[in-house]
DNA sequence: CGCGTTTGACCGGCGC
DNA sequence: GCGCCGGTCAAACGCG
């Protein structure tokens, strides 16, 4: 079900290069990507070559339509994934198993829906507020409010990437399709209500996808002291 | 004791 | 209308 959810977000899923210094570099015209590379940069959650990433796959609301960047290193998501298929193809692949891992059938039920918005998942929209039943009728008019997400993939051996800001786990869900446990995490930044998923691929344990929803309303520096100065001028547009 | 994680239950959306 | 499924809650538990 949520195959569809991601996969609907197709017309903004973009796979950038493994060094994140290609993405300022001119593209062929296949893969020209539709968005400023600095602002492509902006949307990414932490440093890449911090976390050592090898490969990266981005989708976002905040963009307008794309193309893909093909990953050589990208292992298959599935048959129809488009880095199997090795081109630069619309196919939903990728982004429909993105946060269905394996769902082959979902993958390609997505892929006829390519064209619509992004609506999210069933219930991605409602934010934390799963508010007392007096509440609930307020909740309909958060349903159609959009947070902008985004997801890519890396390969791991830690679940969890240290992206600078401090998580919390709210739960964790085998989903259907996919060998490994899902978990949700929240920001614990007061005021802030940003929330990530992470998976790894059921068809390669050492994939991990991430998908944040929401914008931080902090920088990095408020949560760790870790943090340096790249990161909070690179997400104070975030 | 405070904070974070785990995990079963619950809820709502969606497809059939 | 019903059942499936993803997402979230919240109590219990663990750890420093």
């Amino acid at each position: 079900m949520e195959g569809g959810q991601l996969g609907t977000c197709l017309p903004n899923l973009y796979f950038l290069p493994p060094d994140p210094h290609h993405i300022s570099m001119p593209l062929p015209p296949p893969f020209q990507l539709p968005c400023q590379p600095k602002l492509l940069h902006h949307q990414m959650p932490f440093d890449q070559e911090e976390v050592g990433i090898h490969g990266v796959m981005l989708s976002s609301d905040n963009c307008c339509g794309g193309l893909m960047y093909p990953l050589p290193e990208l292992p298959s998501f599935g048959k129809n994934s488009a880095a199997a298929l090795g081109k630069p193809t619309t196919t939903v692949g990728a982004a429909g198993s993105m946060p269905n891992i394996g769902g082959g059938e979902e993958v390609t039920k997505a892929s006829n829906e390519s064209t619509t918005t992004c609506n999210g998942s069933s219930t991605w929209w409602r934010g934390s507020t799963m508010m007392a039943a007096g509440e609930k009728g307020k909740m309909k008019i958060r349903r159609k409010m959009r947070e902008p997400r985004f997801c890519f993939q890396t390969r791991s051996e830690v679940d969890v990437l240290d992206d600078g800001y401090k998580w919390r786990k709210y739960g964790q869900k085998v989903v259907k399709n996919s060998l490994h446990p899902r978990s949700y995490f929240r920001c614990t930044h007061s005021n802030c209500r940003v929330k990530k998923r992470v998976e790894r691929l059921s068809t390669d344990c050492r994939m991990v996808i991430t998908t944040y929803e929401g914008r931080h309303t902090h920088s990095p520096c408020d949560d760790t002291n870790s943090g340096d100065g790249d990161h909070a001028n690179c997400f104070s547009s975030f």
